[in-house]
DNA sequence: ACCTGTGTTACGCGG
DNA sequence: CCGCGTAGCACAGGT
């Protein structure tokens, strides 16, 4: 990785348009080819682009040009003053970051803590199929009703919404999606076995947002919180 | 902004936990006190951390450990071994970047181009208070309708459901939210004039993806594209 | 401080 | 390549 060090001003057009005035800068650059121009401050760089070829020009001011291009966007960056240059050689592949509590480890541990459900829930599969994107959990309640359940670790508005629409695709299956994978139709004709006339959703989360708790409680989505132990259970 | 190349590992928790193992990178340090820890790849540092206050300590092995703290977030480096050290004085205050075509731009223009809407169209407001978030356009249509548009650059599936939402809002504006403002309220006091009963939504983006087009459809949403030459008109 | 919405979100996964 | 969903999303703007 190689940081330079400059006064520059960056033009960016791809997926929006963005003019950076001069200023001093760092610009870094990858070994996979992304480029990033950080400020002082933040996490975000203020320019980037990722996994770009880049090639140099000089403008009639005798000053360096370096052109970042990829997938119909390009990133022109203009080195008004060059002021250092600095290389860190840093590994080919990075052993990478270990999450713990994610999401997904929450649903396969709640796919083995049918309990926290209530009595009688059984799991029927993890991702499950709607035509509208897999749901978390699928489930059968003590009366055999199929239960849709999403679940989050922190359930914003958003997550409601997500719910309202499996359950509009589990209720209504001959809607079918141009998206489907062929998993979801097969999926879905060989759960025939599936009455979902009667099912009704379940939002499970670490956190749920007050606006989001009452925004479920309106359309009749059940909202439930994990044991705050869960990961020691 | 300091940059330190070391043979490092770290442990964070706070809005998650991660475990990032034993490697070479770049750990950036900001004016501001933001660090990042950087490995050869993508635009995402590994590990970061924003406006943090740090301490310094020695383990058992006379490693240093770099302790950021903020915010109930932790996040603990170990330098197994410094490899070098760069500095790169950046200015306090950039000029920051100017972004072209934003949501924000766009809605300021249909807010002045009603024909794009169709005849009789006229503006009420922008980001007009719904007891559920402000809808970015209220208009009223050539039968003097309310109606609610959404805008975006890109419209997706989630788009549909603000659209829901708001409608939903101004339909039953009974249903007084937490997070009104006061402006909110006397808005919709105010504004009893207008007869929500008939309100529809529409959505009108420079790109709507198919999913969204349909499940939009299927929810009577219309849906509309912006004028590809929108900037020049 | 929390909540809401945007972003060139980035990133990973699946088709 | 696109579509979808997560993220320690970051960040700006409001209350």
């Amino acid at each position: 990785m190689k940081i330079t060090v400059a006064d520059c001003s960056a033009v960016y057009s791809g997926r929006g348009d963005t003019v950076l005035p001069r200023g001093i800068r760092s610009i870094i650059v990858k070994n996979d080819g992304s480029v990033s121009i950080h400020n002082d401050a933040g996490i975000k760089p203020i320019n980037y682009m990722k996994e770009a070829k880049f090639s140099e020009y000089y403008n009639s001011l005798g000053e360096r040009i370096i052109v970042f291009e990829a997938r119909r966007e390009i990133l022109s960056i203009t080195i008004h003053q060059h002021l250092s240059n600095f290389e860190a050689p840093l590994m080919k592949d990075d052993p990478g970051l270990q999450r713990d509590g994610t999401e997904d480890q929450l649903q396969e541990w709640l796919s083995k803590h049918m309990h926290v459900f209530g009595n009688g829930f059984s799991l029927v599969r993890r991702e499950y199929p709607t035509g509208q994107g897999p749901v978390d959990l699928l489930l059968l309640d003590d009366k055999n009703i199929p239960v849709a359940v999403e679940v989050k670790r922190i359930a914003m508005i958003g997550a409601v919404d997500q719910v309202r629409r499996y359950l509009d695709a589990l209720k209504n299956p001959q809607e079918i999606s141009n998206n489907d994978t062929l998993l979801d139709l097969e999926t879905n004709l060989s759960n025939g076995q599936y009455d979902f006339t009667n099912t009704y959703g379940i939002l499970i989360a670490q956190d749920i947002r007050p606006n989001t708790l009452k925004y479920a409680e309106k359309h009749n989505i059940k909202t439930l919180l994990v044991p705050e132990d869960w990961k020691s259970q």
